[in-house]
DNA sequence: TGATTGTCGTTCAGATTTGAACGACAACTC
DNA sequence: GAGTTGTCGTTCAAATCTGAACGACAATCA
């Protein structure tokens, strides 16, 4: 009843209890998942999500490179959360920067060898988190639904950004 | 075909393109959704969005008051974090630290008038922010499968620790 | 009771993120 | 081509998070 979500019940603009049902369970379970990939991603080879996720994309990127900007944007970072991780995983020999040839300005992030020697490896026990606790756990159905309704919503954050 | 997460497609074990499709779209939907939710709370009212789900935590306890622990639980955040955060809230007068009288070690956080006040003066516009990019853009069909799958997670999540 | 073990919340150092400011270059306009 | 505006990536200070360590108290058990 005191609860700021329900309380002018009046007001359509406020959340029902299956609307809120929904949005905490999206934002707590995102939170906890999120812990547990850390907690898994540390222990198999001392990366943090974030960076598992840099690699990733360059490991998919032609060459294996990728501009800065446009990998911050891939990855859902701001520009100087991702200048950050890139030289810590330069320090780490995963990743090089270049020079990027058509624009003197650009940086092109470039997976190394043993960035993708180390993806390789990691890779499996990570996605075996993301099974084990989402993806098994929902029916083919779910899962499209799911896709579906977080495109839309990303679909919308993106296009007024 | 050199992403780390199709690369082995002998492995059953391995996320399909729809499997991947759906977890891309769910890592980056929420980063982006928790941009604008922490972009429209600053601005609206200086508070960060762990700031505000300690609000509105708080706001639908008895008394308005919970243990430092259990409020953690709740919200999904370390010990330290929220110790951290109840102290800025304390500053900012939205909350106030209490013994609790049942145990001698206990913390108890309660929500100040102030806060409450606070809380209502800012929750429509962030409620408004999450119908607009989430909550009104899925069917009611869509919004049950979410919530559901959400939660089969989170059940698995919490039970594991 | 006394001893052991566990939980509570805090502290601290270190790692990471944020957002504004910046210099360098690119793109466009006239 | 000079001037204006925009983009690129980095830097910096400040804010925040993490995880280990800690002292204080609670719970359990002999």
């Amino acid at each position: 009843m005191a609860c700021a979500y329900t309380e002018a019940v009046m007001d359509p603009r406020w959340l029902d209890a299956t609307e809120m049902a929904a949005w905490h369970a999206f934002v707590s379970t995102f939170h906890l998942l999120e812990r547990r990939i850390e907690e898994q991603l540390k222990a198999a080879a001392g990366l943090t999500h974030p960076q598992y996720e840099i690699l990733v994309r360059l490991s998919a990127a032609p060459d294996r490179r990728m501009r800065m900007t446009e990998l911050a944007r891939d990855v859902v970072a701001s520009k100087s959360a991702l200048t950050y991780q890139i030289t810590q995983l330069e320090k780490a020999g995963l990743v090089e920067r270049a020079h990027c040839p058509s624009d003197e300005r650009g940086v092109l992030a470039v997976l190394t060898d043993a960035g993708m020697r180390c993806l390789e490896r990691v890779a499996p026990g990570h996605v075996e988190v993301v099974r084990a606790y989402l993806i098994d756990r929902l029916s083919r159905e779910e899962l499209h639904t799911m896709t579906t309704a977080m495109r839309k919503t990303e679909r919308a954050l993106r296009s007024s950004h």
